[in-house]
DNA sequence: TGCTTCCCCGGAAGCGGTGCCGCACCGTAC
DNA sequence: GTACGGTGCGGCACCGCTTCCGGGGAAGCA
């Protein structure tokens, strides 16, 4: 089934049949507008999306690359985004890089081979290749949640700094003699690593309150697994934080995990905060307090932005910038209630 | 940038640029070859996946269409797709059907009319509007985990009903009166749904051990949000069941919430098992008793069927049908330990 | 040396659409 | 009756790549 089976059974000539499918770019009399649909109905014609893509040289394919779509954070996301994508006529296409730089750009050029109209990156690790494929390509990206140093495109992220600043204060005030934070497992996060901001915020508030922050900076990969047997060892220890601010929900859920498994009562005994907001947060035991943004609206200021001219603009790294404000969510973890 | 520019540099015709980059279907000579490596690296030259598909008449995508990603086991299942897909060269495009007819045929149509040279199809409803899609486009397609009954391509699928019966019966071998069942929200749920197969193995174990099930099955969708809040009800009420299985993890671990909330100890006060071993089935606490299959193999046997002639067999539905055995993964919800 | 045979390579015809450009036809103004 | 503007369609040149087919040159053989 081709367009030409189309225009011969409605006696047009395939140009007409372009014309009424796309509705455009040339008018087409009512009559033979009903002659073509009914001829693609009877002979159940579906454009070949190829071929249109290679015509028209566009496609309306959006790429989205996370790190890992299994863990809630990302998955979330990745689904807001395929909402905000649909709600324009979109459709989402996402790859895991799996926190490796090679796959990461492995799906950056696939996408880009697709001739993708945009891409949203939330990418992981220092990104260099990357942003060397990037421009290769002239590609029009937008990086959401992180923002690494090497990209210079538009990003929308949130204000992770004040986040944490936010639930370490509110832990702080519940009394704590300090709070402990637990970072990602870089030594050294890059600039642009929101887990980098937490820390920076964490190190605010506890500034601010006259506390001390050595040595109180603790490191575990994002997920709950790893943050599991992290905070069995942390909190196993005789020198048990009284308060843990996490990075993500999800290693504050590990958290959670590791005090139980240890006898600790939260909040009585240890006092946790995480980071996202997602949808499991309510549903530990106990709730978790954490720090929440717009999920939707980030999700559509990126779509928004990838697929308009928003991209092009000038000026500095701080103005090609989305920041989107966090609130902190109270629920029990903090001791609250 | 393209073959054009390439064959330029390089001296040689387009032709030639091609076999070099297919490896085929003509042999070229090495030095030529060098060249022509040469100028594509020297002009970064990529080729244009549109173009190539559009020409060949075939991509290297696979199209897997999951209810949602964001619970655990779609999510890992797809994951295990996206590495065997790998393993063989293909790329796979993930789309939520968000349990809507609708959403389903959405993406059918979509992915089929990018020319994927596959799909694997987790579906969800009874996939009728799907079913005529399929075969309109004559589409390769192979069924993952559910198997609905309008759709009558090879499925990929695990023995169900032995293992619900394999968890009932232990269940029920730690002396329990009787194991209540948390199946999906159907009244009647469609043949070829694994909770289907769930409730008859869990009707098959109880039968055996010669109790009644009447009144014993109890409905809830099968996240751990809406499952904890039915879970709730269930467990409140005067006659609570002394055991539990449910239909898939993500249900087992809203029970287990829902217990801790009504401060009923697992086991002691009541025995849980689950179903699909997804990895959180671990961190739980307690640790679920589940039932596991193979993940890994079955996503690689539905890419290989896919991508494969495997799928045109002809044969009787049972005949179709690739099974994979179930175990049961004994942890502690089940009281053993 | 003349004729095959084989190996490499190039020309060119698609793949299924898009969308520019121009033509034919009709109605209106003069 | 001729000139003219507008409207609706159709011809056709692409988009960038694959791959068939055939030609030309070198090597092999008599």
């Amino acid at each position: 089934m081709t367009r030409d089976d189309v225009a011969r059974l409605a006696g047009t000539s395939t140009a007409v049949v372009s014309y009424v499918i796309n509705n455009g770019p040339r008018p087409v009399a009512p009559a033979t507008r009903e002659r073509v649909l009914a001829a693609i109905k009877e002979l159940g014609y579906r454009p070949d999306r190829v071929a249109q893509a290679m015509a028209s040289r566009r496609t309306d394919l959006i790429g989205m690359i996370v790190p890992d779509a299994r863990q809630p954070f990302f998955a979330e996301m990745a689904h807001a985004v395929e909402q905000a994508a649909a709600d324009r006529g979109k459709m989402v296409l996402v790859g895991n890089s799996d926190y490796l730089d090679e796959r990461e750009v492995h799906y950056l050029r696939a996408f880009l081979g697709m001739r993708v109209s945009g891409l949203i990156l939330v990418s992981q690790g220092p990104s260099e290749t990357a942003a060397v494929e990037i421009d290769a390509w002239d590609a029009r990206v937008v990086l959401l949640h992180r923002r690494p140093e090497a990209i210079e495109d538009v990003a929308v992220v949130t204000d992770d700094v004040s986040g944490a600043q936010l639930a370490t204060s509110h832990l702080l005030d519940h009394g704590h003699a300090y709070v402990a934070c637990l970072g990602g497992t870089e030594e050294t996060p890059a600039v642009g690593d929101p887990v980098s901001d937490h820390v920076e915020g964490w190190r605010r508030a506890m500034d601010e309150a006259g506390r001390s922050t050595e040595g109180r900076l603790f490191q575990a990969p994002y997920n709950r697994y790893d943050a599991y047997q992290v905070a069995l060892r942390l909190l196993d220890g005789p020198d048990r934080p009284p308060a843990i601010v996490c990075a993500t929900d999800d290693q504050a859920i590990g958290v959670l995990r590791a005090a139980r498994e240890l006898r600790i009562d939260v909040p009585g005994g240890l006092a946790v905060a995480g980071f996202d907001d997602v949808k499991e947060a309510g549903l530990t035991d106990p709730p978790l307090t954490t720090v929440a943004s717009d999920r939707q609206a980030m999700a559509r200021a990126a779509v928004d932005l990838v697929l308009d001219d928003g991209l092009r603009v000038a000026g500095s790294r701080r103005e090609r910038l989305k920041l989107f404000p966090s609130r902190l969510v109270i629920r029990r973890s903090c001791g609250c209630d």
